[in-house]
DNA sequence: CGCTGGCATGTGGTATGCCAAAAACTTTCC
DNA sequence: GGAAAGTTTTTGGCATACCACATGCCAGCG
């Protein structure tokens, strides 16, 4: 996002001090086209077919109504996030991951959001904290999780990806982010599952406890161990998902 | 040039065992010149001028000897690592990052490793952990690692990266190597520093140690804190390299 | 009937050319 | 002289054409 602040001085010129909102720099076809075809692939549940869900760069060209030009660098794009695969002469396949990389994926996810406990334990502020609990004040004895499960997914979501932000740590951030997106289509199948939705919600207000008692150790073990919960509970029960 | 690996039976055929050598897979352009290119940018010393270092696509694609396309989808690709940026109608600069965005990615890789660490207390075999001592073998009371930094910092990198591998994680080891590329530019300032290096060897002998005790929690431990000890470094030290 | 080899077709890979916007450079005019 | 206006050059973005190779179909030979 490089923002060009004033280069060459304006030599004598009133400059109103008006808002001037740096025009939105229009994001590019390939940009445009990376992002549209991420969301559809996140979107598709590949999950559901044996067969490998193949790409076609001419019928996305002609999807997106552009040329195959800013599609392949999109693709190329896809391909260093790991979503995609294009073998030569074959084809673009939608890259399935494997039961045991969904479960490395999560670990590392663990290792990251525990290491953001810890910054967070010294460097956050209280209210902002605190403030994670309202990602379940709908939820409690008379409204449990596991009757709303998709609702608390949601919820779920959103507590570690604010949580994670509070490190403040804009790499943790992204690797985290990315992480995520691979392994979501899963998350409807594994977060969600009522079994675990009952032990995940008083982890959770364990994990803000020990961030508010700034209790560093206490706070990284508890982040860790529950992710790791969820790697653990994939490795076990996820076979079915992946046939 | 279409050469045919034996398919079907090919029946009554003599089928003299010719050493047929499985054509290689000639890498195309696009990912030569992602090769090319980001090695060119890992060599350079980006810190040592104070202007943007510039790439351009005509120059890049003469100097290679192929086409703006395939230069395009390296560049594509190369700016999804986060090692160029390019501003439509400006240019291509190679990222410089700052202090704070090194440290950041080293907090971030003391979390994976420690997160290795705890993988291998329960996994790697005794004489794989061993093994790690090879690296150091060169150094000691008469041969002290601040007398030879250059060396001791290629058998710590080497050390960390093998540390890494015998997590068996995919994921760690790919987002560990990632981290270090950005970092690397660093590295000969850093991590060779002669002060530092003093505390460097016994740390990374008391991690081996922990991991050979198979003390889960004390190897996470000193895994993580030896990493952040370099961030903590950096952060204190490193102003100097940032101008 | 089955296997072989050629040909049509599909798919990604690469080369080129043109465009628009920004920067660099020139000219013009007070 | 110097700054504004005009012109050229530079640079990435995009479209298009063509290429090489992988496949699959199918005629033709044995």
């Amino acid at each position: 996002m490089s923002l060009r602040k004033p280069t060459k001085a304006l030599p004598n010129m009133a400059e109103a001090d008006i808002a001037i909102v740096r025009i939105a720099p229009e994001s590019s076809f390939k940009n445009k086209a990376y992002d549209a075809l991420k969301e559809a692939i996140l979107k598709m549940d590949i999950y559901s077919t044996p067969e490998p869900v193949m790409l076609d760069e001419r019928a996305l060209s002609e999807r997106l109504g552009v040329s195959r030009t800013p599609i392949r660098e999109a693709i190329a794009m896809l391909e260093q996030d790991g979503f995609v695969k294009t073998v030569p002469r074959r084809g673009i396949m939608v890259v399935r991951r494997t039961k045991s990389e969904i479960v490395d994926m999560i670990r590392a996810w663990a290792a990251l959001e525990s290491m953001a406990a810890r910054l967070i334990t010294t460097t956050a502020r209280k209210k902002d904290i605190t403030a994670l609990r309202d990602f379940f004040k709908d939820f409690g004895k008379d409204r449990l999780p596991q009757d709303h499960v998709e609702e608390y997914s949601r919820a779920n979501i959103a507590f570690h990806q604010a949580l994670i932000s509070l490190s403040e740590s804009p790499v943790l951030v992204d690797l985290t982010n990315d992480l995520l997106l691979h392994v979501r289509g899963y998350r409807q199948l594994t977060i969600g599952r009522k079994d675990r939705t009952a032990t995940s919600l008083p982890e959770h207000l364990g994990i803000i406890e020990a961030l508010e008692a700034r209790d560093t150790e206490l706070a990284e073990k508890r982040a860790r161990d529950h992710t790791l919960g969820l790697a653990a509970y994939v490795e076990a029960h996820g076979q079915e998902l992946f046939g």
